[in-house]
DNA sequence: ATAATAAAGGATAAAAATATCCGAAATAAA
DNA sequence: TTTATTTCGGATATTTTTATCCTTTATTAT
């Protein structure tokens, strides 16, 4: 469904996310945390940095923190980050586009599938999703 | 989504249904009509023959038919005979298994939009799909 | 029988995704 | 100012996915 790249960049913004915003939060704790590759977890927090959604200080006490409040970022924002639109507007048998004047055999029923899941991702932001792991109904890891 | 063999694998499947059952229907000819790699295509075929959906004839006038009646093959089988069923039950996040006593942050939200997907792979037929090809309605290229 | 045809299967090749390593740049603390 | 820390960015390595090539095997038609 989504790329290794984006499941980790998911989880470390949402562990960002539920550490105080005021704190800073390191690669290596955020890797830790998230049970993600420290190194490949650098590139992807450098890429939502680039896009904006993320902010990163380098030197001691350095770290990354959130751009902007956690109920402002929604999970689409960082999925399209990642690993581009192809999920929210891509024909489901790989044709060029997704074209409903010219529709695939599965279009009909494949778009109202990934349309459901586009809204569900822009719905979602990272504070319900920090409010959840704060609560401990929910987890990071296995 | 589905990977590239998953995508050329479905739009053969539903080539060859909208084939004549008794007619069979060769490789390059199948390639052509979805537009996919042949060589490739051959061995996702290779694929589903040994998974039993799908019949290979060798020789002069050889090809490929289903292996029973195209109402009867869903999308869910094909899928999960190339890809597996990790897109039926795989965490959003990538965590070892989704686990609804042990869900990620993603997992109440995420598993309806999944399981939504999955009934209607489960729900949809070969034939269904290949009627629209026969009505006209849809396309197998772009 | 022989030749032609078409899929099977093994060996590679190319491309993309995943992952690691290391020197450079920035920054804060000593 | 020096040192330690931490991210950045480029290079490289590994693995998986995608794709091609070629020989073998089965089958049909001549
Ligand atoms: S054309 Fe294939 S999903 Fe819309
Ligand atoms: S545990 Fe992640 S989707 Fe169910």
């Amino acid at each position: 469904m989504f790329s290794k790249a984006c499941e980790y960049g998911i989880k470390a913004m949402i562990y960002i996310a539920q550490q105080d915003g005021t704190r800073r939060v390191g690669l290596k704790q955020i890797a830790e945390a998230t049970d993600s590759p420290v190194a490949f977890t650098a590139k992807i927090l450098q890429t939502l940095v680039r896009d904006g959604v993320l902010v990163s200080i380098k030197g001691p006490s350095g770290g990354f923190n959130l751009s902007r409040d956690a109920e402002k970022i929604n999970l689409a924002h960082i999925v399209k980050a990642i690993d581009g639109d192809e999920i929210f507007i891509g024909c489901g048998l790989g044709l060029e586009k997704c074209d409903g004047s010219r529709p695939c055999p599965v279009h009909f029923k494949f778009a109202s599938v990934r349309d459901g899941l586009s809204a569900m991702l822009h719905s979602t932001t990272l504070k319900e999703m920090a409010d959840g792991l704060d609560a401990g109904k929910v987890y990071l890891t296995h």
